[in-house]
DNA sequence: CTTGCATATGTAGAATACATAGGTATAATA
DNA sequence: TATTATACCTATGTATTCTACATATGCAAG
């Protein structure tokens, strides 16, 4: 995941919890993915393809997601992912960890 | 970094950030300053000296902290360790950097 | 019709950071 | 005297991610 101009150190294991979160709105293909993060995140965040496809087979074998070949809208094939219900619980806990950990931070951070 | 009974995933790369903050606080050893990354994160951060130990002298090597042998309260030798003005601009931009990433995580974990 | 671009998926190799596990040594305390 | 807390350190392994490369399709422009 890239930070335009800036780094990227902060994001290391947060990509799979975002990408759950936005296969969790619904079957996307991976390149699409990459393309929401990217927007969601006002173009903060930018998940290379070498990043990406990986995380993909790695949420797969997990079990967090599931994948199927699709047509998209312009009739091209592509894997779509959906989330499963152990993904979903999943994300859920991630998210909740994520809660506490950027409080913890901002917590020191704040320390005077 | 461990944090009690959860995944630890989202904690790389805030490392050198929390120990440089901690550290602007004022001069510190190594050993105290796990410490009190844990009781200001309310036991939810415990650096293990595996990972502080490590991170001390990748900063100090890159300019950002200086160290002294100095005694401790109770007596003992110790390195104590200071912010150098490199590493006050470091921590700025981490500061900074950090804010950026978690506001757009959480644009993303918002979004339905 | 062919050139180029955006779309779409994938792998190999290297870098990085962190955890695990081990080690040394001293002061305090039981 | 033995144990615990303090205080430092390193070697090794592993997981994640980046860089770079490879492949292929649909479509629009010329």
């Amino acid at each position: 995941m890239i930070m335009s101009e800036q780094k990227t150190e902060f994001l290391k294991g947060t990509l799979d919890m975002l990408v759950l979160k936005v296969v969790a709105l619904g079957p996307v293909h991976g390149y699409a993915i990459s393309q929401r993060i990217q927007q969601i995140s006002r173009d903060l965040f930018q998940v290379q393809q070498g990043s990406l496809y990986p995380a993909l087979h790695r949420l797969e074998d997990r079990g967090w997601l599931s994948a199927e070949w699709r047509q998209t809208e312009t009739g091209r094939e592509a894997k779509f992912y959906t989330l499963t219900r152990k993904g979903r619980k999943q994300l859920e806990a991630e998210m909740r960890s994520w809660e506490q950990v950027s409080e913890a931070v901002f917590l020191i951070l704040r320390t005077e």
